[in-house]
Formats: structure tokens, sequence, C-alpha cells
DNA sequence: GGTCTCATGATTGACGCCGAACGGCTCCTG
DNA sequence: CAGGAGCCGTTCGGCGTCAATCATGAGACC
């Protein structure tokens, strides 16, 4: 293969017309920069350069070399733009992967501020859970996930990993429920109720918190749509145990209440970065824990 | 100014998915190529890979300049295939300047095999007088040079030339001359006619031939055009020394006689190429001269 | 206008030194 | 257990420089 610094020197020669030129331009001696020419000619089997008086000129070879070699000047060039502007934040991406209530409550507004303050970088979003996010960063299609983490599954520890917030668990019934009145409910009241529960990691806290009260609960729906968990609930068909931040994402639903639970549960919510985060995946944590 | 060949091996491990497969690919050795991707992220300041599991994937960064290095590997790629075609002669251009009435005479056949037998090859002709022609080689506009040359005017010797041909000079005179029927014509006879001239070089001759004869020639009409002197003779005009070559490039003109003369004299049509000669120049060449 | 001199560029050869490439080792992961 | 990555120390190639010489226009001066 050809060398492509060859290439460019070959440029500066034919920008410069003189060897010597070249080698002012490129900061090297005038040796250097005949022996590389000479390199190239000898790799390329024809001549590249003639001199006509006291300028060295480009055979037609070497001009049709010359095409390339700007193409590629012009490829590095682009390439050290794309790469400062990573470092600065004035280009490149930034792609985040974070569960669905947090997605609908508190990433929005930092999101914009973001996207206002570094109008260059393009940002995606990816709603997913958890355990997905955390693929999808292992695996390089993300840059920055925000998921959450409690007792039953706990954060990843291989990465940096930062926690937000905690988010406590409420228990959610329907109004016409005899424990609706309670202002704390004991989860163990709710042994005998039929449940309705949310995605993977909802399901496995809720089985972590009912074994501690003593009993196992009877999972009768499974939807991850927390508007669907709260009008089965009015409807009487059963009860959750939703985070605060789920509530607070979905409409008011009429004809259910929600109540803290004893013992008191919290999922934490967190954000991960890999090691090698980009410069824009680092600012953006940044905003969201200052 | 980021190195090319880094860029390069950062396509390679992105393509095989392991800098260990990169270093095979590369015919490298594994910590070279770990060595080239660390010396480029500390230059870019970004970390440019990250592992997911064995396989080392780029990040963002990095895949901002895998367009890059794709795209250098492309003009690579395109340059070779360039610099190969000139010398196969599967591409490339050959640029001809060549004095009028080769070009009219000997040119067109040779010209037409070399391109039937080199499609590839853009042929360029300019109709040049040789002194030009020399100017335009030696400033390497042109790749190849018929030109001629005489006593007065020999060819030059700074560069690659081959004779070609003798092309000997006739005086041209009106039907109505008193020497017309002679078989052979000593210039001196023509001491006292009205000469008319062409070009700088044949005029330089014309002079020298008639200083041999003991005179010196009345110039009174100067045109390049061969036409227009044979025409100027049918009408009486005056006389001329023309090559055969011109008279065979124009058409029969009716009231002009020619012969040899005495001495008789040539101009000897030469080929030139510069040394470092293109491998088209050198294959016309040798079509012109085997 | 011709010649002389000088300045600039190219070339060649020798040489020093940086760093590229390698091998061996350990650690980690699937 | 195998394959890949990271981390050394070592070696050798070749990159770049310096110095000397040659070549060639360009300007000056007569």
């Amino acid at each position: 293969m050809i060398d492509a610094e060859r290439l460019l020197i070959l440029r500066e020669v034919s920008r410069h017309g003189s060897k010597a030129a070249a080698a002012r331009a490129l900061t090297l001696s005038e040796p250097t920069v005949a022996h590389h020419l000479a390199a190239l000619e000898r790799q390329a089997g024809v001549p590249l350069t003639t001199r006509v008086g006291r300028v060295t000129r480009l055979t037609s070879a070497g001009e049709s070399l010359l095409e390339h070699a700007n193409a590629i000047a012009d490829s590095l060039a682009s390439a050290e733009r794309a790469i400062a502007q990573h470092a600065d934040l004035s280009g490149g991406r930034l792609r985040i992967a974070a569960f669905t209530s947090y997605c609908a409550v508190a990433l929005p507004s930092p999101l914009a501020q973001f996207a206002r303050r570094y109008p260059g970088v393009e940002v995606g979003l990816v709603e997913t859970e958890t355990d997905d996010a955390l693929a999808l960063l292992a695996a390089g299609d993300v840059d920055l996930v925000i998921g959450f983490a409690d007792d039953a599954t706990p954060a990843p520890r291989d990465i940096a990993v930062k926690m937000l917030e905690s988010d406590e668990y409420l228990a959610v019934m329907p109004a016409t429920h005899p424990a609706a009145r309670r202002p704390t409910i004991d989860v163990a009241t709710l042994a005998d109720d039929t449940w309705i529960s949310g995605c993977q990691r909802c399901r496995a806290h809720l089985h972590a918190l009912a074994n501690a009260g003593g009993f196992t609960p009877q999972i009768a729906f499974q939807t991850e749509d927390y508007v669907t968990v709260q009008r089965l609930i009015a409807e009487g068909l059963g009860v959750a145990l939703l985070p605060r931040m789920a509530l607070a994402a979905s409409p008011e639903v009429p004809g259910i209440v929600t109540a803290p639970t004893t013992p008191t549960s919290y999922r934490e919510v967190f954000l991960a970065v890999p090691r090698e985060a980009s410069a824009a995946a680092r600012t953006f944590a940044g905003l969201l824990a200052p």
C-alpha cells in the first residue's frame, strides 16, 4: 500500500514548486523530502517529478497522484475536526438509554438544557428497561444509562455508577379497598389480595418485599404500562406496588388510593457511564448529578 | 496532524472486531496495533475503543473517525490504481506536441494505432512549431515532442532525442519560371528571385543555404501556411524552399513545379522525450521509431 | 548584449537516534 | 482452557539531519 505520508509530501512539493520550500513548510530538511519522494517514485515505478528551470513540477503520473493526495489531506483535516468536536462538544453524538418513568418525568428538562447548550451534539434517547439499557451500554450502542436498582437487583459494579435519587414504592389500591383509609399500609395486610405487577425488576422487588412480609403475592396481571395498572386497580381487579415516579408520570386516575408501606422500600435511580465515556456523556452526567 | 497510518489501523480493528485479528490482517503484532491505537487516542484526547466481552468496538468518537479512515483507504486504493494504470497503459495521459506537416502527414496513423491499442490512455495533440514544442516539453506541459532540426538550428542535446527521418527541401517555383523545366535546381540560380518563407526554422535554414550559395534571399512574404505559400508561388509572386513533407501535407496546387536542389538539403525529423518520460510516451516513441 | 559571480536548489553519503515491532509474560473473560 | 488484551524490555530499521558537492538560473557589471 502507498504511504499516505509520502503522498502528502508530494502534495507540498507540488504546492510550493520546490523540494526545499516543501521541506520548510513541513519543517523537514531538504534531503528528507527528496528521500521520501524517491521512495514514492520507486514504489510507483514511474517518475513523479521533473525539474523545469529551478522549480520542481509533477509529471502527469505525479499529478494523477496529486488528486488523491488532496483527498487524503481533506479527509485528515475532517477527521481532526470531527475529533475536536467530540472533545469540545461542538459535534458528535450522545445516546441515552433510560427507563420509562424517568424518561417521562425527569429527563426532558435536562435534555432540553443540554441540547440548547450544545446544539452541535446529536442527541438520541432509547426508552428501555434497565437490564436492556445496561446491555446496550455494554455493547456500545448507547453512551449513558439511567436505570434503577433495589435490594433484589443491585446496581452494576463493573462500570462507573452514580446514585441520583431514591424513589419510594407506594401501595396502590382501589378506593373501595378495606385498607384504603390507612395512612400507611403494612404489606402483610395485602397478602391475600390479587396483585398486578409491572416490569421484571418491579416484580423481583415485589417478591422480595412480600417474602420479607411472610407471603407470596398472587400475581394475576402483568403489564409495564402504569396507566393500565392503575385502571385495573380502579376497577377493583387488584393492588400493586408502584414507585412515586411512575405515579407522577401518568395522569391522575380516579378511584385509586396510594399510601406508603411498612416497611418502606425504595428503588435507587442511578446513572451509569462506561469508563471510556465520551465528553458528551460525562457532561450530561454532570448535568444530572452536579 | 493525525497519522493516516493509524487511522487505517483503527479501521482494521473496527472491521475485525479485535486488535489481534487486525494485527493478523496487517501482518503486525498485537502490541504494535495496541501501541498505535493508544497513540491515536492520546492524540485525539478521547477514547476511541471499548471492549465488550472479547470483541473490541469503537466508541462514537472512534466511529466518527472511522468514516474518514474509510475515505482515506479508498483514496489510497484509487491512487494505487491510478499509478498502476500509468505504468501498464490502461489509463493516464499522453500529450504530444508536433509540427504542422508531421501532424498532417505522419502522425494520424500511429496515433490511431496507439488509441486502439491503449484505449484507456487519454491522448492529446498540440500542433506547434518545434521551438515552442520544446518549451512545452521543458515546462512539463507535454510528454513527447516531434520536431525538426537542420544545420542552422540543431536538435537539443539535453534531452533524449531520436532521429526519425530526413525530409528533403525542394525548390518550389511557378510553372512559368525560367528554371522550371530543370530536373535539379542550383539554389544560386534563384539568387535574384523573390522568396517566400515559412516558419522561423525554415527561414533560418533558407538563410544558411543561400549563404552557402553566395547570396542573401529577398524575402517578401512570410507565412506558416504551406497552401498559402504554394498559391503565392502559383501566382508567380516568388519561389520557396519547402520540405517534401509539407508538400505532401497540402493538396496539389496547379501552376507550380518542384525540384531537388543542389546542393541538397534536409531537415531532420526527431522525436524528443524527457529523461523521466512516462510509459505512454516511451511506448508511443517505440511505435514511431521501432 | 555578453560574461561573471552569487544565491538557491538538488543530490549524495555518512551518521545518530527515535520509535516501531516483537516476544514473553500476566491477567482477564467466555 | 483458550483466546484476547495489556505491559514490560530489547532490537533493529529507517527517518531525519548535517556536511559537502554539483547544477542552474538570476542579477550585476562592464
